[in-house]
DNA sequence: ATAGATGCAAATGGTTTGCAGAGCT
DNA sequence: AGCTCTGCAAACCATTTGCATCTAT
């Protein structure tokens, strides 16, 4: 298996783009991070990085992340994208505390099954889900009374 | 079962907030259409009928007639919200054929109830959640052939 | 050498908000 | 009268874009 820096390299080279510092660095930022960074967040730790870069070069790169399938975008409703490092990792889902932001990444089979069967049944070849449960987690309930 | 036009009477009540023609012709445009709208869609429906009505207040009511549970906002992660009259209806999540945008409303049972146990799994109180299936419909896959 | 990349700042576009006047009860 | 509501325009805010300059190849 590729490594994603390998990968980005050939989407780069494919589309006769340039490989760049920026661009390294960012790879390398968001492929270092456990949690899901939205674009200021991960601009924040570019910064520290190399103070030199722009907000906008941020934004482009990870347009280009995505495009290359490294990275995918993810909707939690609050109006910001985060994003995170998905090549070469398994499938899953999101499981949002819509008090705290807190996320829990889901994985389950019978949904999976089930949805390809729904497909199939409208006579639709599946291609890709986007699943978000979105809740109260236990600490934000208990806060709360 | 309530009319939608009841509930939101009584919502506005219960809140101290009044029922107003701007709140009334907007609720009836949303109700009148079968269609998802945008905010923008709906203020050029509602202007049609009364041109003073201004966007603010569309979306205002928009918020006010969500907060209610007679309209749900719809997340198709293109910058733009729309709505759909939810009051009475079954819940249902979206099919999307990603060649020519046909949309199937779909509901499945199993996954629902999967959904919820997920959540409890994880100590959530399951509030709404958001699925899209992504696939390639009949028509498209024998035209492409 | 030159197409592409960058940083900056200004622009965008959907949505929200402050305000003064208007309207409901 | 005393609230809330409205339309307008300005403000917001995440993201995009135009442009002059710089850089990878």
């Amino acid at each position: 298996m590729k490594m994603p820096q390998d990968v980005f390299i050939d989407y780069l080279a494919d589309n006769n783009l340039k490989i760049t510092p920026q661009r390294r660095l960012i790879l390398e930022t968001i492929l270092s991070q456990k949690e899901h960074l939205s674009s200021e967040e991960l601009y924040a730790k570019v910064k520290k990085e190399d103070p030199s870069v722009g907000q906008a070069t941020v934004y482009r790169t990870l347009k280009l992340l995505v495009e290359a399938d490294i990275v995918e975008p993810l909707d939690f409703a609050d109006g910001v994208t985060r994003y995170e490092a998905s090549y070469g990792k398994e499938h899953h889902d999101h499981l949002i505390c819509t008090l705290c932001n807190k996320n829990i990444e889901i994985m389950d089979p019978v949904i999976e099954k089930q949805q390809e069967q729904i497909a199939n049944k409208h006579g639709f070849e599946l291609c890709s889900h986007k699943m978000y449960l979105y809740g109260i987690c236990e600490d934000c309930r208990n806060k709360k009374r």
